[in-house]
DNA sequence: TAAGTATTTAAGCAAGTACTTAAATACTTG
DNA sequence: CAAGTATTTAAGTACTTGCTTAAATACTTA
């Protein structure tokens, strides 16, 4: 099974793409993070969560799911993944579970998140 | 059908959860827009073309698809949904098309790619 | 105009995602 | 401890995604 060259340039500035695959290499922790973090952000469901945790601190469940008119199941498991990827943490208060952004990754979530917030200033203004 | 609560709260600040309606509402469109572009981001392959476009101003498929170690199709797929997105932009010249990054979208995708080369200059350094 | 190159399009398929509903868990209170 | 509440877990399913391969398109040049 060899690996076949599907384009054959006769101008190719070989010294440049080893180049770029070098600054992928380099590049390559933090693209698997970041686009982790994004595909996270990607579903509007998570974004309006992560939206809503940086506005109000902490919220619990019930009230994510009646905001955004979603089943306590579909909630609970986009909460989840942002939990798993360590975007947001849980403090559970008796049978309540309150969820916040947790600060470690927020150098990340911030700068995305004031996209939103930026923008909403220039509208209500 | 009628809409169940699945939740009944005693402690319910009303208030607060109209507020957080409100700012969906008011943050919909941006939520909309910010959630496609993390989403296409959210591909560590497309995050790849993107970055490599960034920091080479301009590249063809076939180098692309070299530096990627990816085959023609895969890459000008991802290409083209990054450019219905309004976020790259492409130039045939002759047989050969070189895509780049789209001005008017850098305000949204400039800030996600400056996370990558930051964190890549603390490296180098 | 024939042969070759760069790219795109299209069809197909395996894997992943986002819900649904039902049941399990954990806590609270009469 | 029984009944009820908030949440999570699990299984099922429709939809989406990201590749593959084959073929089509468009341009170049002998």
């Amino acid at each position: 099974m060899e690996e076949e060259k599907l384009c054959i340039r006769v101008y190719t500035n070989k010294e440049r793409l080893q180049l770029c695959s070098d600054r992928l290499e380099t590049a390559a922790g933090m693209i698997q993070t970041l686009s982790q973090v994004f595909s996270l952000a990607g579903s509007e469901t998570r974004l309006k969560l992560l939206y809503l945790l940086e506005q109000e601190e902490s919220l619990c469940v019930c009230d994510l799911s009646d905001v955004l008119q979603m089943t306590m199941p579909a909630v609970s498991q986009h909460l989840r993944k942002l939990k798993d990827a360590n975007i947001i943490q849980s403090k559970k208060v008796g049978q309540t579970v309150f969820y916040s952004l947790k600060q470690e990754r927020q150098e990340v979530i911030k700068p995305l998140l004031e996209l939103i917030s930026r923008e909403i200033e220039i509208k209500t203004n």
